[in-house]
RNA sequence: GUGGGUGUAGCUCAGUUGGUUAGAGCGCCGGAUUGUGGAUCCGGAGGUCGCGGGUUCGAAACCCGUCAUCCACCCCA
């Protein structure tokens, strides 16, 4: 038997309603905001993400799938969707056009990665792209916005950290002033974060070691770094944030995994997740633009894992879609006359079917129950002879002749109060 | 890349110190009801016991290897 490939997942049918669901809710929220959806390719040179993501990153060093093109072009399945939605930004002149500009996209995203609960190699996210303004009320849309959509959805326990990476200038002053300290300590991290301290200081910071917490307790803050107008921008954000009545929890621990982000950074987490607990995460990034060759251009976005969402979204809240008419045909004649039927049902909007295997009533009425079917179509040979039918409600029992020719009507008309 | 758990019917799982023909529940199909669903009862279909070696008179069970999967580390949405 030829198997998916590993961390790669089929989302069966019964699983589609609540994808359906999740994926109509959030491009609602997108569009109370003026959020507009842009369709990126799901592939693209690699020196697209080498560049935005970050060529030290883990993303990059060793989670893409990567592949020649038969001219030998290094090409990258995406591994997350800001990278591709800048370029074409850029591709296309976007930034000559009124700005701000407003994106979201919702799709597949590649990493190589073990599987865990919450982590597969094809995932999907949904994500947004504010590009243009450097106003801090535009990070507030963009938190406000996941918030609101993770709030509608009645995802459980959802908590919001937030923090600022200051400018680039403000991290170049503070990460000489970390690094001493962490120096200091070298004896009491773990092994992964006497490494980082070379590599990537500020990710000590969020180590989940015990021991690596408590003796970076008291390290130096890098929001006590940051310059004035840094400052005013994150005073702005929280103000503005408290004023729409949205809480959050300031965690100067809070870093990100990507190169591109500064000034704000913010995550949404949930304790009903596994070990791989954040929903959604995003900041600012206002150098990408110009990294990418585009003119400067400040810009905020996030980025929601679907699969995460899908799984702590309560059940209830995925409406649940029934066929309403089941037509039960039968014999020489009330079978070909059953086939017509179906097709008139069709024609006029509704959704309509029977099961072919079935070749007695009995069988008919049960598919009928099973598929939840709100009415059956009894058909045999006398009622095809007859050039009507017996439409039996399936909750009532209650059973009513009707001719053929105005069965579509007939359901029509009843289809406004089901 | 590292660690741990689990692989038996479509699904969820039993399976005794190794012992004859591998079971249950749910689901599926049929019958009881020759044209009326859900409940009940009866019957039926459905299995290379993940795969490959080994130990043994005998392996679903024990050993080795391998693959898959889940969870965790790492990392991240």
């Amino acid at each position: 038997m030829i198997k998916g490939i590993k961390g790669v997942k089929d989302i069966l049918p019964e699983e589609t309603p609540r994808w359906r669901f999740i994926e109509e809710t959030a491009r609602q929220w997108a569009d109370r905001y003026g959020f507009h959806e842009i369709r990126i390719p799901i592939f693209e040179v690699t020196t697209l993400f080498a560049r935005s993501i970050g060529a030290t990153t883990d993303i990059v060093e060793k989670e893409m799938y990567t592949f020649p093109d038969r001219d030998g072009t290094s090409l990258t399945l995406r591994p997350e969707g800001t990278a591709g939605t800048v370029r074409a930004f850029i591709e296309h002149h976007r930034g000559a056009d009124p700005l701000p500009q407003k994106y979201f996209y919702i799709g597949p995203m590649f990493r190589h990665e073990r599987p865990q609960a919450g982590r597969l190699r094809q995932f999907h996210q949904f994500g947004v792209e504010y590009l243009g303004t450097q106003d801090p009320k535009a990070d507030v849309d963009v938190i406000a916005l996941l918030w609101r959509f993770l709030s509608d959805l009645r995802l459980p326990d959802l908590t919001l950290e937030i923090n600022s990476l200051g400018t680039s200038t403000d991290r170049a002053a503070y990460l000489p002033v970390l690094v001493a300290f962490l120096q200091t300590r070298v004896g009491q991290l773990c092994e992964n974060c006497r490494r980082r301290i070379d590599t990537n200081p500020l990710r000590v910071l969020d180590c989940k070691v015990p021991a690596c917490r408590a003796a970076t307790e008291d390290a130096p803050h890098l929001t006590s770094y940051l310059s004035p107008e840094a400052k005013d921008h994150f005073d702005q954000v929280l103000s503005t944030l408290s004023a729409l009545g949205i809480s959050f929890r300031l965690n100067p621990r809070l870093v990100r995994g990507l190169d591109y982000y500064c000034l704000t950074a913010f995550e949404i987490t949930s304790s009903h997740l596994g070990a791989q607990n954040a929903v959604g995460a995003g900041g600012r990034y206002d150098g990408l633009v110009e990294l990418l060759g585009g003119q400067p251009t400040p810009a905020v976005g996030f980025a929601a894992g679907l699969e995460r969402i899908a799984m702590m979204l309560p059940s209830e809240r995925v409406p649940t879609l029934r066929p309403s008419v089941y037509v039960a045909s039968f014999g020489a004649e009330g079978s070909p006359a059953g086939v017509r039927l179906l097709d008139a049902l069709r024609q006029v909007g509704l959704s309509a079917l029977s099961d072919y295997r079935a070749t007695t009533l009995k069988a008919h009425l049960r598919q009928a129950d099973r598929a939840g079917c709100r009415f059956a179509v009894l058909l045999g040979d006398d009622e095809a002879r007859a050039g009507s039918a017996v439409v039996r409600d399936m909750e009532s029992k209650v059973q009513e002749t009707i001719p053929l020719t105005d069965l579509p009507r007939y359901f029509v008309a009843l289809s406004k109060n089901f």
